[in-house]
DNA sequence: GCATATTTGTCCGTATGTATA
DNA sequence: CTATACATACGGACAAATATG
């Protein structure tokens, strides 16, 4: 019912209400499946419908949303399948990076730490849609290693649908609460230029938090 | 000044002006760094701004268009960094989606053999655009054996900008014409499951292409 | 199966702000 | 610095497709 008026943060509103939506979305707050209509959507933002449907192409750029012709915009279903599809690339893809890391690479961390910070400050808190957000800007970070834009951009795809299957979990405290330490515990690896060792333990992390979202997917699946 | 109306394909008006756009732009008969305007589109076209806007937000999807934030789009001007990167990642995907083939799938290289039957005939004509479109369909339905909707999602961008870069070519037959005996004897290597030595044949294959671009790159550069 | 209502796709005209000559 | 051109954003409108009764 809150209708209150977007802000242009940095220019573009579209921008802002896509950020609004994102949150929304990757928060669990709309449900799966459910049709987000343009024109609900511009009345309760107060901007056009124009500017609404631009917002969605700009999530659906990053599959949070996804289009169907002359059927509307609906927030997608993450299937077993679409996680395990994710895992596989982001099995493919960190591990690589750091393996390809120099230890002249030891001297440009300070995005992970940053993000380990902002981890750390949030989960005392609790707030775990933040620390889900932390985690993403963590490792984003630990891909622009790798100074490659395209990696950058795929990541950025596969990290925003993984934000989106966090929000099948029911209780996203056991979830969450690892990647904390985690993600610290690899930074500091990383700081020693202990490469081999950083990416063995990221690829048995990967696999742990792969086997906790599929076990909560069939939970969902099942009931 | 060819104002034609624009047919609406299948279905949706702003995916044919997508297509059409998408043409010019892998043809090089839009130079590169040169602003596209919405306005002047719409009226080539004969269709709504609104329209020809949400084209450029699904050509700015597969990276033939960049958008600056209230300055236009552009046709991207290829740098000898993109090509690096684009090819940075194609060594990646490609080879590794080749040696995990196993001996079931020689019988899904349906699409590729299609590819290959079509680069030969239009290869015939000396049509190298369509080589082009046929060579990117066969590298598409290649990485497609993996069964990774996320990763043919980055391969679709990838050789989209693929088709980008050889648009520098200022003589493209040289670069074209050697795309369609590899592909078929890439081809017939896979359809008798020997993986590991299509693998190391797509490796020197795609060294060599971007060796190629770099030197026309450099060509132009210095130009 | 049909008629209706809703929603999407598309279009137009305009106002406002921004960048560039 | 002014002026021009252009991009962003707006709201209203209509036809076509879809969903609903």
């Amino acid at each position: 019912m809150a209708s209150e008026n977007v802000v242009m943060s940095q220019g573009s509103t579209a921008a802002a209400v896509s950020e609004q939506l994102s949150d929304l979305i990757t928060e669990g707050r709309l449900a799966p499946g459910s049709r987000v209509s343009d024109a609900a959507l511009a009345l309760r933002l107060k901007v056009s419908r124009n500017t609404v449907r631009e917002a969605f192409r700009l999530l659906a750029h990053d599959g949070l949303l996804v289009h169907e012709f002359n059927r509307g915009v609906f927030v997608p279903f993450v299937t077993s399948e679409d996680v395990r599809d994710v895992y596989r690339l982001r099995r493919v893809i960190e591990p690589q990076v750091v393996r390809a890391l120099t230890p002249a690479d030891t001297h440009r961390l300070g995005r992970l730490r940053q993000a380990v910070l902002d981890a750390e400050a949030v989960s005392s808190e609790e707030d775990w849609p933040r620390v889900g957000t932390a985690n993403m800007h963590f490792h984003r970070a630990l891909v622009a290693l790798a100074n490659s834009p395209r990696l950058d951009l795929t990541m950025r795809r596969l990290m925003a649908e993984q934000r989106l299957a966090f929000a099948v979990m029911d209780d996203p405290r056991p979830l969450y609460e690892p990647f904390v330490g985690r993600n610290k515990a690899l930074l500091g690896l990383l700081g020693e230029a202990r490469f081999e060792e950083g990416a063995n333990f990221l690829e048995s992390y990967l696999a742990d938090s792969e086997g906790r979202i599929l076990a909560a997917c069939e939970r969902r699946d099942s009931a």
